[in-house]
RNA sequence: CGGGGUGUAGCGCAGCCUGGUAGCGCGCCUGGUUUGGGUCCAGGAUGUCGGGGGUUCAAAUCCUCUCACCCCGACCA
């Protein structure tokens, strides 16, 4: 992509409303622009990486078993009054009324819906077990939105509900999504904690809640070390039990288990939460199969969440430095950026469009600054939009034929041949 | 919802106290200049001063109602 056919209004100075660091950056950078309190508009630079993001936590939970499905952002009440919730969730939901004058709600959820699917179209045991995920938009009418899209009141969700036939079956159920969830985060170059949590609105007694590490976390969790020496290949629910991790409310310095000098303590920003309910929905919604002895029997079922767009900024949080954001390249809107530092200059200019062709050629995701601009201004808006790798080409390198390589994240720069800089890439 | 604050050009702000033709920086447009860390020079465009009502000869400025947004707290992916 070349920067003059694209998009991304980068700012010299922070927008006075943000904050914190992954809001200033996300403005400054041209990813979203606000529309309304904690409504957002995704604009070219920032979908990049709200797409990469939602589809590595697809990935994952492919791999994990699990089958995607796309469910309604708007919901019938009835649905909800036959759970109950309709009434418990309280003013956090959005209620609107259709023409007819229906009760409808914009889903801040979709335990009601995925379980009427369920209910209506699996009867055996035989089938199970099931899990189904969606990522789609939900809306909860929050009390005060705050720090951008990390607590915006549309908010792009993954969220998984699986369906087993017994307790042990959920809970392996439950011990694959915190395996996927991880594997998911790590992916993200993101240290992800599991919690243990209470289950709050949507009930049930098992419960974790996955915390970033970041100085600008919402919540403070204490932990045991051992946490940080998690190793996904080995991880299992009984292991994970065993560790001590709370949040601060939940946190007793009295009768905490874990010794002074193994409990650290943190800033946290919750990206993902797992629950284990039971029966609280198979059964008001008859989601009964017929079991071996030919009984019926009402399903156990989990939900899993991972907050998709929260993550872009819990990112940037984790990944970022004075001149602007440092991505990762699993996340990053593009992987190489190619500085044209005299456009002016048709030597150098014919060169970048050289690197340039053959860089789409080798199918690499470059982002070529070709605007008519000052170098200074091109460096201070590629380090602000943070792609982690630059190649700086300008008048000086052409005559000796060569090019900077420049890492965002080290700062480490190398001069190299044309050649040799493309191989790098490549 | 309780407490605090802000609305003036695309962004950041001054002007308001003490009423009298609406300003600065950045950005934007034109021309030139510069080209390895937000170049420099010249010229130019851009405002229902958040909205309604009131006081006054006269309101960005005073009064009043209202709306929006932000920050601190309790909730949440």
């Amino acid at each position: 992509m070349r920067s003059s056919l694209f998009f991304y209004p980068t700012l010299k100075e922070t927008p006075q409303e943000a904050q914190v660091a992954s809001h200033r950056l996300m403005l400054r950078s041209g990813m979203i622009t606000q529309v309304t309190s904690g409504i957002y508009s995704w604009l070219p630079l920032g979908l990049r990486v709200l797409k990469k993001i939602a589809q590595i936590v697809r990935e994952e939970q492919d791999r994990a078993g699990s089958l995607e499905v796309l469910m309604p952002t708007i919901q019938p009440a009835e649905l909800w009054e036959r759970s109950g919730r309709y009434h418990d969730y309280g003013k956090e939901m959005l209620r609107i009324k259709d023409r007819h004058e229906r009760d409808m709600l914009y889903g801040p959820t979709a335990e009601e819906v995925i379980t009427e699917i369920f209910a209506r179209f699996i009867k055996s045991y035989r089938d199970l077990p099931k899990r189904f995920y969606n990522i789609q938009w939900k809306f909860r009418d929050e009390i005060r939105p705050r720090f951008g899209i990390m607590r915006g009141r549309e908010f792009l969700m993954k969220d998984n509900y699986s369906f087993d036939l017994t307790i042990e079956g959920a809970k392996a159920s439950y011990q694959a999504m915190l395996e996927a969830y991880v594997r998911t985060f790590a992916r993200m170059d993101l240290t992800a904690i599991p919690v243990r949590a209470s289950s709050g609105a949507i009930g049930g007694n098992l419960s974790h809640e996955f915390q970033i590490l970041a100085e600008t976390g919402e919540s403070e969790i204490f932990y045991d070390v051992d946490y940080e020496k998690l190793d996904v290949n080995t991880l299992t629910l009984d292991h994970l039990q065993t560790l001590y991790a709370a949040s601060d409310e939940l946190h007793d310095s009295q009768n905490c288990p874990v010794p002074l000098e193994r409990l650290k303590t943190a800033r946290g920003i919750e990206v993902g939460h797992v629950f284990y309910f039971g029966t609280k929905y198979s059964i008001p919604f008859n989601a009964y199969v017929m079991g071996p002895d030919g009984k019926q029997i009402p399903v156990e079922m989990g939900s899993y969440g991972i907050g998709v767009s929260r993550l872009v900024g819990a990112i940037i949080e984790a990944h970022h430095d004075e001149r602007g954001i440092k991505w990762p390249e699993s996340v990053a809107p593009f992987r190489v950026g190619l500085l044209n530092l005299n456009m002016k200059d048709a030597a150098c200019s014919q060169l970048c469009e050289d690197i340039y062709l053959k860089l789409l050629q080798g199918g690499i995701d470059v982002l070529y600054d070709d605007r008519d601009m000052g170098p200074g201004a091109k460096f201070a808006d590629m380090d602000l939009i943070g792609l982690p790798w630059q190649i700086i080409v300008g008048s000086r390198g052409v005559a000796l034929g060569q090019c900077e390589v420049k890492n965002r994240r080290t700062d480490e720069r190398v001069q190299l041949s044309i050649e040799d800089a493309l191989k790098w890439m490549l």
